[in-house]
DNA sequence: TTTAGCACTCTCTGTCCCCGAGTGCTAATT
DNA sequence: AATTAGCACTCGGGGACAGAGAGTGCTAAA
């Protein structure tokens, strides 16, 4: 592969990706660095077309890059900056906004930052939830028979359920559950929660369990949300404006987007860009995105990106999406609250 | 006005609503009871649109109503049926669904049926916090002066926030603030929270605001969500499935859908539908809302109802709108915990 | 290997024209 | 006075057609 022929592929993407229209040799002629005529460019163009880099909306259109051209392109020629100290800190900001304590609350600036930056849709899939440990378990009366289980992870995430009782509990009984779940699920890492457990827990209560289990099973159900694998989105929105993108397969994307979790942390590490094939049902088709994944300790606690057309500025966003996943990694590791100094 | 051309009024608006065309005079003629030629129903049209009920998008085409004759077919024709007694209970078990017990729960449970009954975007404001009593404030410290407060009111609501301290808090001045605090918040009902609260608790916790200001200022900013009316919405998605609706519009509608608070509620009470005119900024064009409230005790609570195309089933969406709103009273009213029962 | 030249292809746009649906008006009928 | 039949008229939609423009592939020369 020449490397003047590279070089008509990336003008080729780039042109196609400022203006949406095909690409013809004449253009092209007109802007590479060395001097040649269109003819040689149509030359090229063919051959790379044979190659399956470019292909040809009509005989007589130009080229547009086919999936394997903007692979290529983004291999060769895309060479993401390093952001400007002043935008870290600018993002930095962004990320810690309304006193973001929490994990959740964390990865919610860093999505809505991620969709205001790019102008596309945001996504991150978060299962850190499931590295922490509990730090907190509440059982708090609110009314007849009325009860809130609280469920508090070192990683600040906080659960809560309302759940209603089929009998009267006497303060000596809801005390004893109190401790009894305190004793056996505080300081326990949620990943370690099982079916077990709670096996453990209806023999230890024994004909309590007649009374109480309507707060046990809040509790089981809590802590299923915890190991829950959870995917925050914004800026949908913005795949409106994108010409591109079909409106009915956005809307069916939409309508599906939960079952993106999956898909997003398919990845390996590092920057992952996945195209829309038209094949895929609920994916956009054409549509790019741009992944990579974020850590908790030692493992991997979800994936942040961005969503967006394929004609898109990879050089400006990768380095977004490399920054934040960056920094949640710092964050979710040391910036959550430490639970040993625990009241 | 005639009897004949108002049921030629309501036949245009009927075959216009099932079939999106503009409805010619011989259409007309051969679906009225009584037999009329269709120079007789011309004749007709040609009032009614002198009058303003009908209009013509050009010369040759047939009539499609104006606002003002959907409004006087609604008036005149639109007789909503009694629910049956089987879709009621089913109706009872939607709103139940995942042992609802809360009053956000049951309003995201109603909102969710709705959307999914009517195929439209269903949508709810929600101010009944501020008319319920706080019955819970809990200060729970989960880490390295990190504190979570948590607010439960009497509606069953549960709002929390995550605070971080800049200076260590002993166990006996975190028993006094949260003693201090639930003495003069629990049982206060949201409504009567103020500025006027906040400043008799800086001035009781003297010296100590300089390590509690967060904790303070994070109970002033969950009692001030506690008092913002909410929006909830479900199915979205849905607005894009009808061809009527402008594609920009829905996305600017969407973008903005958070500014609808205030309009919701800008209603008499009772069923009230409103047409979305060109000229509304945010509304869109050719849409049709379809609401009503509901209260909380003898308080407007919020409103509950959908957004959809005009040209759409008033008789068969207004009796679920209205069966909604008068559950949502009741169990707003009724079913809510019951706080003097409190341990 | 590159380039100039040329015939060719295909889309896009605008024009023209006709068809059909529906109208308004007039004059006749009930 | 109200209804109807009849008729000329209007307008949008769709198909056919032609010309312009952009871009190509190929050939032959540099």
């Amino acid at each position: 592969m020449d490397e003047r022929k590279l070089k008509v592929l990336a003008s080729v993407v780039d042109e196609y990706i400022r203006t949406g229209e095909p690409v013809g040799s004449k253009a092209i002629s007109g802007m590479l660095d060395i001097k040649v005529s269109s003819a040689t460019i149509r030359n090229d163009m063919a051959v790379l077309e044979q190659l399956g880099y470019l292909e040809q909306p009509h005989t007589s259109a130009g080229r547009i890059p086919t999936f394997a051209g903007y692979r290529l392109y983004i291999d060769k020629f895309v060479n993401p900056v390093r952001l400007p100290e002043e935008e870290r800190t600018r993002l930095d900001n962004m990320l810690e906004e309304n006193g973001a304590f929490t994990e959740d609350a964390i990865i919610q600036n860093a999505v809505t930052a991620l969709a205001e930056l790019t102008n596309c849709t945001a996504v991150a899939s978060n299962s850190a939830p499931q590295f922490s440990v509990i730090s907190k378990v509440e059982v708090i009366p609110t009314g007849k028979r009325m009860y809130v289980i609280l469920l508090i992870t070192s990683g600040g995430n906080i659960k809560n359920k309302t759940c209603r009782l089929e009998f009267d509990l006497s303060n000596e009984q809801l005390d004893f559950f109190s401790h009894y779940v305190q004793e056996n699920l505080q300081g326990v890492s949620v990943e370690e929660i099982s079916e077990e457990t709670f096996d453990k827990m209806v023999t230890a209560l024994g004909a309590y369990m007649v009374i109480l289990s309507p707060l046990v099973k809040s509790i089981y159900e809590l802590s299923a949300d915890l190991k829950q694998k959870s995917v925050t989105f914004s800026g949908e929105e913005n795949l409106f404006s994108c010409s591109d993108l079909d409106k009915d397969e956005i809307v069916r994307f939409i309508e599906h987007k939960n079952e993106l979790v999956n898909m997003l942390d398919d990845t390996f590490n590092g920057i992952q860009i996945k195209f829309g094939q038209e094949n895929d049902d609920f994916i956009i088709g054409n549509s790019s995105m741009i992944v990579s994944k974020y850590k908790k300790g030692s493992k991997t606690a979800g994936s942040l990106g961005i969503i967006g057309p394929m004609r898109i500025d990879y050089a400006k966003i990768i380095p977004y999406v490399e920054y934040f996943t960056e920094k949640l990694t710092l964050l979710m590791s040391d910036d959550v609250p430490d639970d040993e100094s625990n009241k």
